[in-house]
DNA sequence: GGGGTAGTACTACGTCCTGTAGAGAGGTGA
DNA sequence: TCACCTCTCTACAGGACGTAGTACTACCCC
C-alpha cells in the first residue's frame, strides 16, 4: 500500500473529518495554516484518488472525493503491513502486545474477546 | 523511524538471521541472488548506521555491523507508528484486533493475558 | 619491497515519490 | 464578451534509495 506524503495525509484527514464528499476547493478552503494554489490541491486528490485512497464523483463540472476506505481500515491495513515485513510475526505480536499502553491492552482484549464470542 | 527501502531491508534481513556482526563482505556473500558491487553494500550498511538501526564496531580496519534493535521490536515500533496517525486510536485497534487471523488473535490474547498477570 | 587484496571515505548519478504550481482548454454566468 | 471556475497536462526541485566509481591506506605473500 505504502504510506503517504504529509500534504497528502493532511487531506486524508480532512476527508476523513467529513462526512460528505469535498470538492478540492471546498478541502483548499479547510487547510488553513497553508497557502496552497488551488491547482496543488487538485494534483494532491488526483494522486491520491489514482492511488485508491479517493473515489470521486462528477459534481457538474467538479470532481468530489471522499475517502475510499475508513481511516480505521487505513490504519489497521499499515499495521499487519508492518506486521507482513517479519519471518515471526507471534514473535512480533507478542512484542506489539507488550509494546501497546495499559488501556491499549484493554481495548485490545475486549475486541478480541468480542471476536471470540461470534 | 520511516521505512526501509528494498536493499535496505533485505541487508537488515540478513543481520537479523545471523547472531554475529559482520563485516560488509561477509553480507555482501549473504546476497546471493544480486551481484553487487562491495561499495553498494558498504554504502547501505553505512546508511544503515547514520539512521540507528544499525551499530558497528572495529574490527581491524573492517567495520562489524549488527542491528541496533531486534527485528520485533523494529517491526512493533513500526505497528505503533501506525496507529499513533489516527486521532482514535482505539477504534484502530479494534479494527486491528479484527484483522487478525484466528491463530494470531490467540497469539495476541496469551500475550495479552501474561502482561495482566504480571 | 612491490603488487595484489581488502577496506575505508567521499562523491556521483539515475529514478521515483512528493510538494508545489503554472499553462492552456473549455464551460458559465453577468 | 469577459471574468472566472475547474479540469487536465506538464514541470520542476528536493529527498530517499539503489548502485557504483575513485582515491587512499594498510596488510600479506612471493
Amino acid at each position: 500500500m505504502k504510506g503517504l506524503g504529509e500534504l497528502e495525509r493532511t487531506i486524508m484527514d480532512i476527508l476523513w473529518a467529513e462526512n460528505a464528499p469535498l470538492t478540492a476547493r471546498e478541502v483548499g478552503r479547510l487547510i488553513e495554516d497553508r497557502d496552497l494554489a488551488p491547482t496543488t490541491v487538485m494534483t494532491v486528490l488526483d494522486r491520491l484518488s489514482r492511488k485508491g485512497f479517493l473515489s470521486r464523483t462528477r459534481d457538474g463540472r467538479a470532481w468530489r472525493y471522499q475517502p475510499a476506505a475508513s481511516r480505521d481500515a487505513y490504519i489497521a491495513e499499515l499495521m499487519l503491513e508492518a506486521l507482513d515485513l517479519t519471518g515471526d510475526r507471534d514473535a512480533a505480536l507478542t512484542r506489539f502486545a507488550q509494546a501497546v499502553s495499559g488501556s491499549e491492552a484493554e481495548i485490545l482484549r475486549k475486541a478480541l474477546t468480542e471476536l471470540e464470542e461470534q
